[in-house]
DNA sequence: GTGGTCTAGACCACT
DNA sequence: GTGGTCTAGACCACC
């Protein structure tokens, strides 16, 4: 659970978040820019989270829109 | 000499302050960000007016750098 | 082929070069620091250009040994 | 005075010069690549220097941007 | 002396 | 006004 670096531990963040509901499926989570300020770290650091996050299939990011909880698909396991 | 567009305005104003030489050669024209917020426009005229003048080969833009006065080159047409 | 990005392109080189068997397995392929140099890029650029081609299979990376082309294992394409 | 151990005397000689007033507030010291040459140490050695400093308060380390001097608080021993 | 993470801040492309 | 790429250079961990 104590991720060993600020990208993992900003993602376990986010990922609490997003498990307990806290986004809805049209709303985008918080831009990158306002991350950068809540959590103190660089526009990188934000970015590499959210990566992860995408990589594991927990959002989908687009491009000039924003970050997104992802939606259940046929490989969807939850 | 009294631009039509905003930043064909905003290139004039710039273009100026250039062959006034107030920029050194590795000294950064000022950032797209800096000059919204100085001139009240956005992004979008910053970025034509930066586009135009590297056009004409009065500066060079560096991605992720800035924006240089060009240095005489052969190419040079000035 | 022409990628559109500074780390597709660099990625599409070292891949070429790899192909070409330049490298044999025990020897790493060039640090990041020298391909900075040779390329003109920034480490981060060199560095996603390797990441790339480590997500793809074709290197492995080894902190603090450097990376190395990917040995044919029960799951290789080739 | 007389330090026994390398890493020992470019604390002090760094401690000299931060009590001497050398480094303002904002001002990060040298970096550890930056020490490393001027001193003609090891890399282990300028950071053994910098950590002994930050253990004892004398300074503050923050990653990727660099040693900067402590600034007093509620906590100082100084 | 390598790769790994991070900061800070620039320009670029898309909505 | 968002995410995408890039520069420059710092400290950290490993071989």
């Amino acid at each position: 659970m104590s991720a060993t670096t600020a990208y993992e531990r900003l993602a376990a963040t986010l990922r609490e978040r997003i498990e307990a509901g806290e986004f809805q499926p049209a709303m985008p989570l918080p831009s990158e820019a306002r991350l950068q300020e809540e959590h103190g770290v660089s526009r990188n650091t934000v970015r590499r989270a959210y990566r992860l996050l995408e990589d594991e299939g927990t959002i989908v990011i687009r491009h000039g829109a924003g970050a997104f909880v992802a939606q259940p698909d046929s490989d969807a396991t939850a």
